[in-house]
RNA sequence: GGUCCCAUCGUCUAGUGGCCCAGGACGCUGGCCUCUCACGCCGGAAACACGGGUUCGAAACCCGUUGGGACCA
C-alpha cells in the first residue's frame, strides 16, 4: 500500500563516489518515502557528459545498496530523456516562454565584464527576446522569466525564504550542443515524475527560485521543497575529499558496519527525543522533516566509532565471524589441534574479542593470533615480561598445563593457584607473564578464554617459545 | 563581490515563552567491577556568540552586530 501522493527522489550526479552527504541525502529522502508509505525515485543526472562516468553511476549503485537504501522508480537517466527536455523547450518556445538566443559566449563576456564594471549586477540584458529571425547559427535556449520583485521559497526546514526576483535573469534551459541545462532538467523531470517533496541539500538552496518561475512557466503544482543542511568537515567547510575518507565505500573497507553509518548520518541533522541508536524499523517510524535541523553538521569520526562498536557488540558473533573474513590477514602458519582439543571456531574467537573492537579492521587484529602461530610480540611484552626472570615461572606453568588431565577452566584455575603459591604471586602477576607468552601482547581477553581458544598443543608451543626468547633477550 | 542560509557544551543534539542557574550522547575525566584491556555501572568538568528590544517572564519571538557556511560569477 503506498500513498501515491508522496514522492520522492534522489537525484545525484555520476561525478564520483557516494559520498558521505549524498548518502545521508539518499537516505532522508528513503526514510521519509518509507515514513509516509510514498514512493522513493532514483534519478542520475548525467547530463554533464564530461564529467559523468559509468563507474561513478556503478559507485552510487555500490553504495545504496551496502547500505540497504533501496528506491521503488528508476533508476532513470537524464541522459535518456533527451526527447523528454527537447519536447518541453519546443512547447516553452511556442507558447512564448522560451526564446533562441545568438549571442556569442565572448559578446556575453564582455557585457557581463562591463556590467560588473558600472557595478550592475551581471546579468543577461534579454536583448534576443524580441528576435524573430531564425538564423542557421548555433543558438541557446533562454527562459523568458517575468520579473518580480520577490520570490518566496517555501521550505519545511527553514520556513519560508524571500528572494529577489529583479536579480533573476532569462537564464539558459537548453545548450548550444542541444543539452538540458542543470535547472531545466530537473524541473521537467520532478513535474513529470510527479515529484511531491524535493529533499536535498541546501547548497541547491540558491537555484530554488529559478526552478519555482520554470514550474510556474508550465503550470506545474509546485513540490514542497526540504533544504538540508551540509556536513562539513572539522573546519567548519563542506566536507570534502581533503577532509580524508568521505565516500562511503571508504567505510565498508575500513570495517564499519552498513547500519552503524546509517544510524550516524540519519543523527547528523535529524533526532529523536534522547535516543541515539536506532534499528532501521525505528528509523523509518520516527523519521519526519520536522525533526531535521537547519545549521549544519560536523563530521565526528569518534561519535562514529563508538556507534560502530556498539552494533559489533550487538551482532551474534557467528554473524560476525562471516563479516570479518574479508578483513582477515593471511594465515602463515595455521594452528594445529591435538584431537582432543576441538578447534575454536572463528565465532568462539570473535566472541571474546568483540566488545574490545570498534571496527571489522581491528577485529581482524586481533583476531589473528588465534588463528595463525605467526604472530607478533610488542616491544613492551619483550622488554616487561619476557624477560630471564620469567623463565622459572613460565617453566612452572608449562610443566603443571602438563599434568592436566581435563583441559578445561576448573584445572586451569588450580594449575595457576599452584603456580602463584609455589612463587607466592598474586594471579595479577601471574597472569601478565602468561598472556605475554600467549599473544605477545599485554592486553588480552581473560587469561582463560585465552588458553582454551589456544589449546593444549598451542599453549606449550608458545611457552616453550617464550622461555626461548626471554633466555635469548637479556 | 552579489545572493541566500546558519548560530545551545570541543562534537552530534534536546529545547517550539515559565517544567532550564539548560537534558541526553560521543570525547575528556574520577571511581566501581577486574588477571590485563575493553564492555558495563556510578560520578565530574564542559554550552544558550554579542548587543538591543518585545514580555510579568526569553535559549526560545523581533532587530542589529559578529562569526561561520553555501551558491553564483
Amino acid at each position: 500500500m503506498t500513498d501515491s501522493s508522496i514522492r520522492v527522489r534522489f537525484a545525484p550526479s555520476p561525478t564520483g563516489h557516494l559520498h558521505l552527504g549524498g548518502a545521508r541525502t539518499a537516505l532522508f529522502n528513503y526514510l521519509f518515502a518509507r515514513h509516509h508509505k510514498g514512493t522513493f525515485v532514483l534519478r542520475i543526472e548525467d547530463t554533464d557528459r564530461e564529467r559523468s562516468t559509468k563507474e561513478s553511476i556503478q559507485a552510487i549503485f555500490d553504495g545504496l545498496q551496502w547500505l540497504s537504501i533501496d528506491w521503488d522508480e528508476g533508476p532513470f537517466y537524464q541522459s535518456e530523456r533527451l526527447n523528454k527536455y527537447n519536447e518541453i523547450s519546443r512547447l516553452l518556445l511556442e507558447s512564448g516562454k522560451a526564446y533562441r538566443c545568438y549571442c556569442t559566449p565572448q559578446d556575453l563576456e564582455a557585457r557581463r565584464q562591463e556590467a560588473i564594471s558600472k557595478g550592475l549586477p551581471p546579468k543577461y540584458d534579454g536583448r534576443c527576446r524580441l528576435r524573430s529571425d531564425n538564423p542557421p547559427d548555433p543558438f541557446v535556449i533562454r527562459f523568458k522569466n517575468t520579473e518580480v520583485s520577490e520570490i518566496i521559497v517555501p521550505d519545511l526546514i527553514r520556513g519560508p525564504m524571500s528572494f529577489n526576483g529583479n536579480l533573476l535573469d532569462d537564464w539558459v534551459l537548453v545548450r548550444s550542443d542541444g543539452y538540458p541545462t542543470y535547472n531545466f532538467a530537473v524541473v521537467v523531470d520532478d513535474v513529470d515524475m510527479r515529484i511531491s517533496h524535493v529533499i536535498r541539500g541546501d547548497d541547491h538552496i540558491n537555484n530554488t527560485p529559478r526552478q519555482i518561475s520554470l514550474f510556474q512557466a508550465l503550470g506545474a503544482p509546485l513540490p514542497k521543497f526540504a533544504h538540508i543542511p551540509m556536513i562539513h568537515g572539522a573546519d567548519r567547510a563542506k566536507l570534502s575529499k581533503r577532509h580524508g575518507a568521505t565516500s562511503v565505500m571508504a567505510y565498508k573497507d575500513m570495517g564499519y558496519l552498513p547500519h552503524a553509518l546509517v544510524n550516524y548520518i540519519a543523527r547528523l541533522g535529524w533526532s529523536h527525543k534522547d535516543q541515539e541508536v536506532f534499528t532501521r524499523d525505528e528509523l523509518i517510524t520516527f523519521f519526519d522533516l520536522d525533526k531535521v535541523g537547519s545549521s549544519p553538521a560536523v563530521f565526528n569520526m569518534e561519535k562514529l566509532l563508538w556507534l560502530n562498536a556498539q552494533y559489533i557488540k550487538g551482532t551474534p558473533s557467528p554473524e560476525l565471524a562471516d563479516l570479518v573474513k574479508p578483513f582477515l590477514k593471511t594465515i602463515q602458519s595455521p594452528i594445529d589441534y591435538l584431537s582432543s582439543d576441538s578447534p575454536p571456531g572463528l565465532a568462539q574467537i570473535v566472541e571474546v574479542w568483540k566488545s574490545r573492537s570498534r571496527t571489522l579492521l581491528e577485529l581482524a587484529e586481533s583476531v589473528h593470533p588465534f588463528l595463525d602461530k605467526e604472530f607478533p610480540y610488542s616491544e613492551h611484552v619483550l622488554s616487561m615480561y619476557l624477560t630471564k626472570q620469567a623463565i622459572p615461572l613460565l617453566q612452572s606453568f608449562a610443566s603443571r598445563f602438563k599434568e592436566i588431565q581435563d583441559w578445561n577452566k576448573p584445572s586451569l584455575e588450580e594449575a595457576i593457584h599452584e603456580t602463584g603459591k609455589e612463587f607466592g604471586l598474586k594471579l595479577s602477576q601471574l597472569a601478565q607473564p602468561l598472556r605475554a607468552a600467549l599473544t605477545g601482547q599485554h592486553v588480552s581477553p581473560g587469561i582463560y578464554d585465552v588458553i582454551l581458544l589456544l589449546g593444549r598443543r598451542e599453549v606449550n608451543h608458545r611457552i616453550q617459545k617464550a622461555i626461548s626468547m626471554a633466555g635469548g633477550h637479556t
